[in-house]
DNA sequence: GTCTATACACCGATAGAC
DNA sequence: GTCTATCGGTGTATAGAC
């Protein structure tokens, strides 16, 4: 068969551009078409499933990068500190240092999140999960584990959500960097907040 | 003049119930109708700039509840830990335990982001403000205390994200109750991060 | 102050030629 | 595989009666 005149990876790169940028809702067919040159009709041969169909796409691709840039280093070989440090090098690139969206974030509002609320679930609970396997390594409880893990992928997500609402990348930039040493603190003295 | 059938305080409650559940390009008229009762003309009357004005009267109400409900009581009196363990009781009610979203974080995305973002920066940045100053009244230093109030919105932002994301309201439910010992704890020794 | 009725742009989606 | 042309539905917004 003949080549398509844009291989579909370069297609995927820029449907993910939009969705990353404005949001499932606001990734309308018409941005769309002109981000990726494709008329509306050339978009549905590629995803007859329409845009639901084209988000989907693009949020595999999401998922494959947080396995291949996250998740695989996180379960490496390295020192724990190490492995977080890779983390957050991949994370400071894949969100341009705070400038983009995260398509977990993102694909969990509005219409999008009865759609894609499963694999965002999914995608979060790993995420913590890895972190999470990394401080027990490093000699932290298991519990505590869990809950910096979770903690985490919230600064994480805050952190995105307010550098976009005060229009600097200032507030990502501290929380990817102080991550690693926060993640890795022994544990407090505190007494055990337990809700149950 | 005669009183109108439903008091605008009402009407604004409705309408920011539906900006905070769908946010600002799913509150679309048919929903601001039907939530209110009112027709789309009848909106316009009360609204003459339509959605947009709306939206910036629900904000203009949620501006409201943080200086009545959280920068005032944290520019109050008592002891610092009671002043943040206020602000997390008023967290936890206005966000009813992280099932209701966040207008500040929801308006700044999508469309609405060019819209409000001046608002949405200014009241993100007092709120910061506002924590850190209790901070710096127990004793943390003044750059520390302006990191770590940054930190507090950030956190509360992300576990909002979160939350819907796994669609369970634990992550934010730790989240606040875990901040005000957070926010107070001694600063730790680590090698100060500086970036530049 | 609320309504009915409507204007017009854009939405997601499809048919069918090349 | 890409296009032109078009569909029905819904979006925001408005005119004008009551």
């Amino acid at each position: 068969m003949p080549a398509a005149l844009m291989p579909r990876t370069e297609v995927l790169d820029r449907l993910t551009r939009v969705f990353r940028e404005v949001g499932y809702e606001g990734a309308t067919l018409s941005r769309l078409s002109e981000a990726t040159g494709l008329v509306k009709a050339s978009l549905y041969h590629h995803f007859p499933g329409g845009k639901e169909e084209m988000a989907a796409a693009v949020l595999a691709g999401a998922n494959a990068w947080l396995e291949e840039c996250v998740l695989k280093p996180l379960a490496g070989e390295g020192a724990p500190r190490k492995r977080l440090d890779v983390m957050v090098e991949a994370l400071d690139a894949y969100y341009a240092g705070g400038r983009d969206g995260c398509l977990l974030g993102l694909l969990s509002q509005g219409e999008a999140r009865d759609i894609f609320q499963a694999h965002v679930r999914t995608a979060l609970e790993r995420w913590g999960a890895a972190i999470a396997a990394v401080l027990v390594q490093s000699g932290i409880s298991p519990d505590l584990a869990r809950d910096r893990g979770e903690d985490a992928v919230i600064q994480i997500q805050g952190a995105l959500v307010v550098a976009r609402g005060i229009g600097s990348t200032g507030p990502f930039a501290r929380t990817v960097a102080e991550l690693p040493t926060r993640l890795l603190a022994p544990a407090s003295d505190e007494p055990k907040r337990r809700l149950q």
